[in-house]
DNA sequence: TTGCAATAGTTTCGACTCGCTACTATTAAT
DNA sequence: ATTAATAGTAGCGAGTCGAAACTATTGCAA
C-alpha cells in the first residue's frame, strides 16, 4: 500500500495531463505519437529533420521513429529528403496537407491559456527544470530555439550559427534546434 | 511553419517528460500503462478497483483497461474478485509480487524531489488546476484521498463516507476514491 | 411480473507503438 | 586499406488504443 506523497500527486497530475491531451489527439486523424512527431517536424530547422532527431525529441528509438514518419509519409503529410552531401541521412519536410492537420485548436492550449501569465511562466520554468534533470540522467538534448542558443550570433538582418558557421533567416531563428545548448 | 509560443511550450514540456518517465517504465518489467494501472490499485480503495475506475484514472476505454488488468493478472500482479453484491462488478487487488515491482524507484520522482518545497507547491497547484479544466470538458472523475473530500466525515478513531455510508480506517482515509469531489 | 434499458466487463479487430536485434549503406578514423 | 562509427530500416513479439459487438447481470416501469 503505496503512501500517496506530494511527489507522487506532481507524477501522477503530469501523468494523467499528458493522458487527457493524448486522449484528445485520438479523435484527429493521427494517434499521440503521430501528432507529436508532425507537430516536432513542423517547427524544427533544416538541420533538425532526421529520423533520429524525431527520436531524440520524443525519447524513443532511431526504429521506433523511422516507423513513425514512415506512417506519416503515407499519408502524405510529411515527404522524404535524401541528403546531397551525406547519403546516409534523410530529412523530413512538413507538407501542405501536414500544415492542414496541425491547425487543430487542442482543448490543453486553451486551459494552458487560460492561467495568469505568471502562473504559466512559473509552470513553465518549474517544467523545463524538471526536463533538464531528466535529460541530463540520459544525456539526452534537450532542443530549443535557435535565438536563444549559445552559438547564436546576432547579425544585422539575419542570424548566425556558430556552431554549424551558415547563416539563418529571421524565421529560422525561431526554428527549434537539435543543436541547442543553455547559455 | 507553427510558431512556438509560450503555451506551446509548455504542452511540448508536459509531454515531454511524461516521455521521458515513460521510457523509464520500459526498463522495468511492466510497460507504462501496466505500471500506471498497478501503481494506481495500489492506491486505490476497495470501492475504486473496478476496470472502469481504471479506465476513467487512465483515461481511456473500458475495454483497453481490461486488456491491461488481464495483462496485469497473467503476471500475478493483482488478482481479481468478483463482487458478492453485484455479480458484475469485478475488483482487482495488487498482490505481494504487485507490491515488490512497484518499489522500483523512478528518476522522475528524485528529480521533483529535488525541487524547493515552494516550488513543488505552486506546480502541484498550477498542474492540478489545469488537470481539473480539462476533466472538466469530458466529464472525467477528478479522483483524490477521502480525508480531503466533501463526502468525508472525521470520526474519533476512524473517518466515515456520507456518500457510501461507510466508515473507514485511517489507512482507508489516505487511499484514492473514484468518488472524490471537492470541498 | 414481465419486459426492457442501463450497467459491468470482455472479446475481437485493425492500426500502430515500443524496444530489440539484425541488417545495409555510407562516412570517418586509424 | 581496414576497421569502426553512424544513419536509417525491416522484422519480431508483446501490448496499447478506440471502436464495435457481445454476455451477464441489475434496475426500473408499466
Amino acid at each position: 500500500m503505496s503512501e500517496t506523497t506530494e511527489t507522487q500527486v506532481i507524477r501522477d497530475l503530469i501523468d494523467r495531463l499528458a493522458r487527457l491531451n493524448a486522449a484528445e489527439d485520438w479523435n484527429g486523424p493521427l494517434n499521440p505519437s503521430q501528432f507529436a512527431a508532425l507537430s516536432y517536424l513542423a517547427r524544427a530547422n533544416r538541420f533538425s529533420r532526421a529520423p533520429s532527431h524525431v527520436a531524440d525529441y520524443l525519447i524513443t528509438t532511431r526504429g521506433t521513429a523511422s516507423q513513425t514518419l514512415k506512417a506519416l509519409a503515407r499519408k502524405d503529410l510529411i515527404i522524404e529528403t535524401r541528403s546531397e552531401t551525406d547519403k546516409r541521412s534523410i530529412r523530413y519536410d512538413v507538407t501542405r496537407n501536414g500544415t492542414d492537420v496541425l491547425q487543430d485548436t487542442s482543448g490543453l492550449t486553451d486551459v494552458i491559456n487560460d492561467l495568469d501569465a505568471d502562473v504559466s511562466e512559473a509552470l513553465a520554468s518549474s517544467l523545463k527544470a524538471l526536463v533538464l534533470a531528466m535529460l541530463q540522467r540520459r544525456d539526452g538534448r534537450p532542443f530549443g530555439i535557435c535565438r536563444t542558443c549559445k552559438h547564436y550570433r546576432n547579425t544585422d538582418a539575419d542570424g548566425f550559427c556558430q556552431l554549424l558557421q551558415v547563416s539563418l533567416t529571421k524565421s529560422e531563428s525561431a526554428q527549434i534546434c537539435h543543436e541547442h545548448a543553455e547559455l
